[in-house]
DNA sequence: GGCTGCCATAAGGCAGCCTTATGGATTGCC
DNA sequence: GGCAATCCATAAGGCTGCCTTATGGCAGCC
């Protein structure tokens, strides 16, 4: 008895049996698989020929499966629709499962506060957002979209610029009633959120200001600009934010914006993905969505000088 | 949401996807399926471009199948090793059983009497056997192999000559004790068992016999060889029949042939098989198995002399 | 630090697969 | 009974898809 493992016939020949062998008919089968009739002709007979067995009877005007047939064509069938079955679940969560890998900060400060509307607008997409600290590596994980902070420039990857990394120090309207704040320095008056975080300098010496000293303050950092905006907006301060990340604050005069200068990080936010990926429908539907978020977004600020 | 018939992704894609998540290895699988790693990268990458989703994360040194994969895997598997039990299910019966289409005569006189001794040989064959008045096509039916009468050309068939389809009257020795038969009208001193068969009419016309007349004798006709085989050795009277399926009733003396003069039909036995299929084991098998008892049958018949 | 193991990718060639075209065989229809 | 239609087999031919070889990158390991 030899027992070699039993090498399957070639695929394409067993799910074209497949196809004649529910149908009945080579011609009914080459229409189901999109071929011709000739071409079942052939892989049938391949097939039978690895056999060594006939599998169809040719009869005038139809074939009928022989008793090697009859014997395999319901398991095959049967494997043939577990196979479907599970290539159109997996179809089902690609289409309709969209995972994004996103920065901290810009899932807290942007992303989850309009994810409804995007949810809204494609009830049938249900978003997943991974939080993670560092840039996600798209070969070795399984993320459909990134937001990720950087220059624009990564292989194999499309990316589409958010908005540039900006930062400009906001308050309460409250905090400076009745005071008139001719120049940079006049922040200095101030308390100061966060004044441990390096953008400050950077702010500062794009503005001329030269005694600024975090260590002469209280280091009350809080970590993302999401509540270092609500500590400003609760008047306990300046905070140094990006205006993108707070156009409804900004627009609505809970926070002001006391001088235009914004100095930036020459780097940026994007939103990315696999070049090999973007006829994905929903990722095309996503970065849409975002894209036009971003632009309301550039009206509302469009106040805003540039640097 | 598109309800289409998810046609299925490239078979052969599917099945080194297989492969390799069985061994989470695309070098490992490519072992097994006997190509090379390359090749089962390629592959992969058909899959996953085809769903539109990666179904392996790129680690290192090591491959790990994504959620999707993880979802796509077990019964991709399943599907697989169902197909290799039914395929493995059919060569085994595609190896083990024989079946063969004879005419009922020969059946009777000469192929299940010997059936024993094939099956001693090889007794992990299962012969079938399926009697039938009329030939069998091949193209029509499901047989490995056929015994015909004919003259040896057929189409698409190899054929074996079994042996001649002669004939010629025999007796038990105990009808004719004591006489002396001199000449071919001497039998029509003895009753002849089945008269009617036309081939006695032949065998005589051949002896030089003019007054045979059938219908001056009872019709017993017993319809086959086997019987009026039987019927002569019992002592009932002259039998017309054909040497070859009485080898060892004729070396035992149970019968006897009287004269030397054989009619032929000009048509023999053959054993037949479709020339594709002459490298099926079993088919060698039988085919080796039946030439060497002809073999033997015509040295215990050398005796007999030539028409 | 070189070596090994694993995967990705490019280039290139071959064969397998599919198509077109034709023929045979049977059925069904006037 | 003849003609059209249906269905499958087969031959010829071309193209593309698949596989191989070769190379490179990357990480872990002695």
């Amino acid at each position: 008895m030899s027992k070699l493992p039993s090498k399957l016939p070639p695929m394409s020949a067993v799910r074209v049996f497949e196809a004649a062998a529910r149908h009945q008919s080579f011609t009914r089968a080459a229409e189901e698989l999109g071929m011709t009739q000739a071409a079942v002709s052939y892989q049938i007979k391949i097939l039978e020929d690895r056999l060594g067995a006939p599998l169809f009877m040719r009869l005038p005007r139809q074939v009928t499966l022989t008793a090697k047939g009859r014997q395999l064509a319901p398991a095959v069938t049967e494997a043939f629709e577990a196979l479907r079955t599970a290539f159109a679940g997996v179809e089902e969560t690609v289409q309709s499962v969209l995972s994004i890998s996103t920065l901290t900060t810009f899932a807290a400060n942007w992303l989850v506060p309009r994810l409804g509307r995007f949810q809204h607008l494609h009830p049938n997409i249900a978003v997943q957002i991974h939080v993670s600290g560092q840039v996600v590596d798209f070969g070795q994980s399984d993320f459909d979209l990134g937001i990720r902070s950087g220059n624009g420039s990564w292989p194999g990857l499309e990316a589409h610029l958010l908005f540039p990394n900006l930062f400009t120090p906001v308050c309460s309207p409250e905090l400076i009633r009745g005071v008139t704040l001719k120049e940079p320095s006049d922040i200095l008056k101030f308390p100061i959120i966060s004044p441990s975080d390096p953008w400050w300098q950077d702010w500062f010496a794009a503005a001329g200001v030269q005694d600024f000293d975090p260590s002469q303050r209280p280091d009350n950092n809080l970590g993302t600009q999401q509540f270092e905006g609500m500590a400003a907006m609760a008047g306990q301060g300046f905070a140094l934010i990006n205006p993108y990340f707070f156009p409804g604050d900004l627009s609505a005069g809970r926070l002001v914006q006391p001088f235009d200068l914004l100095a930036t990080s020459e780097r940026g936010y994007w939103l990315v993905y696999p070049k090999a990926r973007r006829r994905s429908a929903k990722i095309e539907a996503f970065r849409d969505w975002m894209l036009s978020e971003v632009a309301d977004d550039t009206e509302k600020t469009s106040a805003l000088a540039q640097v």
